[in-house]
DNA sequence: TATTTTAGCTAAACCGATTTAGCTGATTTT
DNA sequence: AAAATCAGCTAAATCGGTTTAGCTAAAATA
């Protein structure tokens, strides 16, 4: 049951594993080894089945060929798609992928990095949770390749991809004014301060004020990650029986209007009719709902080939020179917030 | 920038490496090194920040703590969420993952199990694209660790976790039937020789020809995965140009169900007047589509904790005992299949 | 013929941990 | 005082590859 190693194969044949290893690499003419000593190794290779053992490749050359990606939770489709295009754009160059979901935990997050890098991964795609730039300060003092994805820290010299979250905010909250609304109400998922939930709640609120519309933290709930369920009956609660409802409410995730909207069903709330709704993230549900969701898409494939591309040169290329690329959202209207 | 390793701090206290070694892994006591020189070799690694190199590590133990997952597409939904639980239930056991998709591709898993198992994974969760049962069989007789989840051979004597499709399936056909459906039409993603869709199949024919409904093969269609739309859209022009146009969809899996969807809305084809839909699969989008699909609900979350527990108790339990666990379904019946 | 070149190959170090077998000097037992 | 025990520690092998430096015998050159 034993594996085969390189050993076996040299002893079988009576000559050095440095041999059978250049061979086995297609090594052997740059090494002047004779066609035939190449073809003996070739076919013993394959008629003992052997496979090289990475971890033995890796620990030599310092390279695991492994990649991290760390998302909130690799469960929500809008990961699950990005995660997708990223595994398909890695395995191009040969690298595979550990999926890691942090449940917006900032510790959980640090562990996983930690992990990662014990675990030796050439570089980490992150979409990250933190509330201060500190430990990815560290990644980038270490030199440890990684690249930011979706929400990241400004400040950090570091490889970014994401989209203009606060034009893509402005924009939906535009469309709002724009059919009518006067009372715009956000569900931000917790953690709050992570800068894509910041932006997109800066995009709707200078445009609210810039509308004349009044604007103050009231209008923000926030849910929690661990019960978004409860957090939601929780602001519903808080709004419609205070007579202070939201005629449009914007949710920041994907997840959370799924869950505004199921609730709306149990109280009867009549969307559009009663509330506009409209969501960040467009995934392919949305036109189907009852009603379609009016939505802000995000170009997850653009996203998640750009991370790839940049990690893996900031890995493989000695003089690469970080990127950030910030891309443009497109909204969807529909239904959601159309009366007729 | 090098990485600080046993030998380093070994060095540097004047110790030899083994009792370094000893110590981080809490074998301190047990190997009678005394507390003094426990505490100096514990601060030293904090000053140090000393992390282990895990593929040193697992190249010596012949451990790697990780775990492959192989299914089909990681950003269909119901694998995510799958791979979601089983992320989470490895992450208990200090196990991690690796996902890879198979696009339906019975050559790229047999890569792909080749990869995992060269990259020393403990062992493998596999949701099958094979045909036939070769290259499984070669795992078991390699005494590989594996199980079978969702899609599996039946004749394998391997860990297996999955549900009852051709009953699931059975219980929705009887449901259509006792609405007054008398024309079945089946959406089938290829490959369709899985375990999974098989059942599927059968259990709708055999539930037919027991109702005594006309059944033969014309009233499948299958879709090839790598173009569902536009496999959808020459078999919706099939059925419903040529006058045969069933009376109920029974699709097969969540992504086609959507697709046909999308599809009726734009030719206009009522759902549920002019055919009722239906779907293997719930997610949490069905019930929020208009109309609300009628769906066979899988238990994800105990299919993932089961494949776990199996997976690694038949990695660390020399006497582990293969089991075979099959999961009932739970009918969600909907508005897509009423018409009131 | 003596020397150099070359083709073809190998020995040994190395990556960073774990693990086995055993050493050293102090203390206890006989 | 000699032998046995023990506490505390270490040297070296090992996992399976890659890589460096260099060997050997035959062929080519001087």
């Amino acid at each position: 049951m034993k594996r085969i190693s390189l050993n076996d194969i040299a002893k079988s044949l009576g000559v050095s594993k440095t041999l059978v290893s250049m061979v086995l690499n297609n090594l052997g003419d740059q090494n002047g080894i004779s066609q035939k000593t190449q073809g003996k190794v070739w076919e013993k290779a394959r008629e003992l089945n052997y496979q090289p053992n990475y971890l033995a490749r890796s620990l030599r050359t310092g390279r695991s060929k492994t990649l991290g990606l760390i998302v909130a939770d690799i469960s929500n489709i809008f990961y699950s798609r990005l995660a997708r295009v990223i595994e398909d754009a890695a395995g191009k160059h040969n690298y595979n992928l550990i999926i890691c979901s942090t449940d917006e935990k900032a510790e959980k997050e640090i562990e996983l990095i930690k992990m990662l890098r014990a675990r030796q991964v050439d570089g980490i795609i992150l979409s990250t949770t933190q509330k201060d730039p500190k430990h990815l300060q560290e990644l980038m003092k270490a030199k440890f390749p990684f690249v930011q994805i979706d929400r990241f820290f400004d400040e950090l010299k570091a490889d970014t991809v994401a989209v203009d979250n606060y034009k893509g905010s402005a924009q939906l909250t535009k469309h709002l004014i724009d059919i009518g609304c006067r009372n715009i109400g956000i569900l931000a998922i917790s953690p709050i301060y992570t800068s894509v939930i910041q932006q997109r709640i800066a995009g709707c609120a200078e445009t609210c004020k810039e509308n004349g519309l009044d604007w103050d933290e009231q209008h923000i709930k926030t849910i929690e990650f661990a019960d978004i369920d409860g957090n939601i009956e929780k602001a519903i609660d808080d709004w419609f029986s205070n007579g202070n409802a939201p005629d449009a409410v914007f949710s920041l995730n994907n997840r959370i209007a799924i869950s505004f909207m199921q609730a709306c069903k149990k109280r009867n709330i009549q969307i559009p009719e009663q509330v506009k709704l409209t969501s960040f993230d467009d995934i392919e549900y949305f036109e189907l709902l009852w009603p379609p969701m009016t939505a802000v898409a995000q170009p997850f494939r653009q996203m998640g080939q750009k991370s790839v591309e940049m990690l893996i040169d900031s890995i493989e290329n000695k003089k690469h020179e970080y990127q950030k690329i910030i891309l443009d959202t497109e909204l969807k209207i529909r239904k959601s917030t159309q009366l007729k």
